[in-house]
DNA sequence: ATCAGTTTATGATATATATCAACTTGCAAA
DNA sequence: TTTGCAAGTTGATATATATCATAAACTGAT
């Protein structure tokens, strides 16, 4: 009987699943689904019931609340090895925000039940969930903090740094989101931050083609999220 | 050897300590310090070592990091039952937000290191901290998003309200904190807030003794605060 | 290839907020 | 009491951002 779990070669189970037993691990393995998403498709959506633990294996998602004016807020982007469904996952039972693919993404979903019993019963598993919830709350926490105390031009500098340095570790890189949806993480509008991007143009600190973003001078790029 | 632990009458023992043996309730409590502080007092301050778990007995406290251009950006306001050092905790060895008293305060002090060996033996005891801080992050993360999309009079409004009903739950209130902090919570200017205040006042919805706040018309505030 | 709808872009103007300056009030120390 | 300093207030003005209108560029479906 010495099964082998398809979760042992999986990347993220040193992440996430330091600390349990092979058989605790067998039993995530059995309960555990492995969904595929395009862009543009929800993974959770905000206040419907939790059901599952999600992480991400790969892609790229948002995080987004609706809303009563109907309007969306980004509070996030979250990459793999970033816990996906795990802001109040813990607290609610429903999802306090939207998570949605803005590239085509894999999750792996464990139903949240068995991860509260694992909790319960290995703490050592839990220290490494507490950790991790710690990480992502304090990231988002603090990129809100440094967004607001920006200016346009230095909120719009401010996020192309954060996808050519965080998120493509590229200076030049495809966004995978629209204008309006930089926007709506910076709270500023879309039409301002159309006019950001085309002064960083015009000033040759950015090349501009459609979706692509080629950052030209890094330094000065940074100066502006700095210091306005 | 039937010693009682001075914890077991403590009010805040339930909300943290559920579930654990009184051996081990018995080894917090010999390990536990309790603090006062006066209004203006550092409970943590930004960027030094994380030692203690700390949580709030009585008092009021505010949360806030101190950024590079020297300003300060309030990011939360922490009444009992919250817990108070809890974000950063597990994933950062030095605070990442500074915690200064607002109002006479009171917290009970635990070395970290021993509520972390505690959350490693005990997943039960763990599952309790996971769910208080899921519910701390979560507010501080919502309460951002509330805040952003909201003008000038929406915000002050806001802020107005959550002391009103959040905290001293009670119409009228001394607000603990002063225009420039009211300020640098809501991401205005001093004297935009005191333009603000003035004006509801002179629309009599609200009544101004220096610190001293009554709301008159709270359907009318209420409604600034949802639609600007 | 055409059409419709969305995204990107630009300009003119309105509005909101910040800045600067002056002054008042409150408060605590000498 | 006086003094001095921080907090609160108000007004004038500058600046930043939003709004509205229009149009070009792009995208996907027929």
């Amino acid at each position: 009987m010495n099964q082998e779990c398809s979760c042992e070669n999986c990347e993220l189970k040193e992440l996430f699943f330091h600390n349990i037993s092979s058989n605790e691990m067998m039993s995530l393995c059995n309960s555990r689904i492995e969904r595929n998403y395009e862009k543009g498709d929800y993974i959770n959506e905000q206040n419907k019931p939790i059901e599952d633990f999600t992480y991400l294996k790969s892609g790229l998602v948002k995080l987004f609340v609706t809303n009563n004016t109907g309007k969306e807020q980004i509070l996030y982007f979250a990459k793999p090895f970033d816990f996906v469904s795990l802001l109040s996952v813990f607290s609610h039972s429903t999802y306090s925000y939207s998570v949605m693919c803005i590239e085509e993404s894999t999750t792996c979903n464990i139903p949240i039940k068995e991860v509260k019993r694992l909790i319960n019963e290995n703490g050592k598993f839990a220290m490494g969930i507490l950790e991790k919830m710690s990480t992502v709350s304090d990231n988002v926490i603090k990129e809100s903090l440094e967004i607001r105390r920006r200016n346009l031009r230095g909120r719009v500098a401010y996020v192309l740094l954060h996808f050519a340095d965080n998120i493509y570790k590229n200076p030049s890189f495809e966004l995978p989101i629209n204008r309006k949806e930089i926007a709506e993480y910076i709270g500023m509008t879309t039409e301002n931050v159309i006019r950001a991007l085309t002064e960083f143009r015009k000033d040759g600190i950015i090349k501009i083609f459609g979706k692509v973003i080629e950052i030209v001078q890094y330094d000065t790029l940074k100066q502006i999220s700095e210091h306005g």
